[in-house]
DNA sequence: CAAAATACCATAAAATCCCATATAATACCA
DNA sequence: TGGTATTATATGGGATTTTATGGTATTTTG
């Protein structure tokens, strides 16, 4: 599984090209297509990101339908038709499509997140706003990152 | 499982270059990235770091939704936005970036001490301040020093 | 053909490699 | 056991490569 983590800000370009970030594209270099998967985030304003592995994967899953409900599997099946396929080109750039910069307010910055196993791009105001608020939201809750010990899957 | 014991002192250098203890690095050796997690501590100023296993087993615990709720998810997200792999020079040297060298207050020493799966990364005054505090808290409350294994779900 | 997409080239800054050296740790041997 | 040789470690600096970014040329496609 990729390991997407780190935050990096990169300019984007009169053409739209933004270089995605060297760790990152180093995270996806073993998987068959040499480039990334975006579409817009349902829940915020950003644009959620992935190797085509990861893609695959939900496919597959879903086809076999791996204990979805019926709202999921449809919701899930949006997220196929609003996905799109970005190449690298040979500086390790991608073009980002007008729908999602518009989705995501993007004007000449772009800010890659790592999440994990995703990542995501967002413009960096945005992103800092929302950032504030998890944190406010996490005191106001009292709520801890369980980063240790964990909790399964120990090695 | 790596297991971090033992506390050194290294000099960071002007490119902010440190040294991982050589018996850190034998630790981690075992595993597929050569080099180290490292992210800002929530509760301490210092730097939480592990070997890339422990990120990738998080990560998995959090992408199948073992039990976590939306809130400790946003939570938990920001933490692979805030981490770094630092990959070892030929000498075993890691970059430690800006933003952990501010949350820390490093300045041209840093110490590194064995949390047995973790480790952590202290400017040197800074944890002695911490660890006097902590034994006299441990007086204070009359703690009794045996080695236990800890119970699950301490945090 | 025109417009868009892609390939190709150039460059400054940053990251990384490579080599040198002093010190510390370890092995070896009389 | 003491002393010496050898190795490993920590540290410093210069050379080289990669990255991010901009621009121009070429190809594709509708």
């Amino acid at each position: 599984m990729a390991l997407f983590l780190s935050t990096t800000i990169n300019k984007i370009d009169s053409k739209a090209r933004v270089s995605v970030p060297s760790a990152f594209r180093t995270a996806l270099s073993k998987q068959s297509f040499k480039g990334i998967i975006a579409f817009p985030s349902y829940s915020s304003k950003c644009i959620d990101s992935c190797g085509i592995d990861r893609m695959e994967a939900i496919a597959e899953s879903l086809d076999q339908n791996e204990g979805y409900s019926k709202d999921e599997y449809d919701l899930m099946s949006l997220y196929f038709g609003e996905a799109e396929k970005l190449p690298f080109d040979q500086e390790g750039r991608v073009i980002l499509p007008k729908n999602l910069i518009q989705h995501s307010d993007i004007k000449d910055q772009v800010l890659f997140v790592g999440l994990g196993p995703t990542f995501q791009i967002w413009e960096p105001n945005t992103y800092n706003e929302q950032k504030l608020k998890t944190i406010k939201n996490a005191k106001d809750k009292n709520l801890n990152p369980r980063l240790k010990p964990i909790p399964r899957g120990i090695r």
